[in-house]
DNA sequence: GCCAACGTTGGC
DNA sequence: GCCAACGTTGGC
């Protein structure tokens, strides 16, 4: 099957771009989502060798900042099971496990960030979803989307 | 920090 | 199964 582009968003000071890239193997765990449809997009959907765009989301300003690849595909999440962390959840058990990571690796950092206003008003993406259902935090991006895109950030600078 | 959007929960 | 209450996301 053909790679498919999708878009994940992080918050910086949470774990940004350089985060990943400095990262053992620049690859981590995709953790904590806890949205359903995301989470499906998650378990059916992201394969390995999947291209993503990497965004910040509640930064200034909000950017599409890089991208990277899917490397593993999904597992159980296993923060789930896990009491003290945030992401714990009483209702998932080993053998009927709610939600899933993926890992991800580092590929590019774009030369600049691609704001989120320039999304917004650049001929060809007013239909990513990052416009139209802002919340998700995994969505489908177009191929034609994620290259413009990646044109618009510039050459990896490293 | 505010608040609109919207997903999830739970009482009925 | 409806829907009000509640919690979270994320732009501003």
């Amino acid at each position: 099957m053909a790679k498919q582009h999708w878009l994940m968003k992080s918050e910086p000071d949470v774990f940004s771009i350089d985060d990943l890239a400095a990262a053992p193997g620049q690859t981590t765990m995709w953790e904590g989502v806890r949205n359903f449809q995301a989470r499906n997009l998650l378990r059916d959907e992201i394969k390995r060798g999947d291209l993503v765009l990497y965004y910040h989301s509640n930064a200034d300003p909000p950017a599409a900042v890089g991208t990277a690849e899917v490397v593993r595909e999904a597992y159980p999440d296993p923060t789930q099971f896990d009491k003290r962390s945030k992401y714990f959840d009483d209702k998932a058990t080993r053998t009927s496990p709610r939600w899933f990571a993926v890992d991800i690796k580092w590929a590019s950092t774009f030369a600049r960030p691609v704001p989120l206003d320039e999304i917004r008003n650049h001929p060809g993406l007013q239909d990513m979803v990052l416009l139209k259902r802002s919340r998700l935090s995994v969505q489908p991006v177009p191929p034609a989307a994620f290259n413009i895109i990646n044109k618009l950030g510039g050459k990896a600078t490293r």
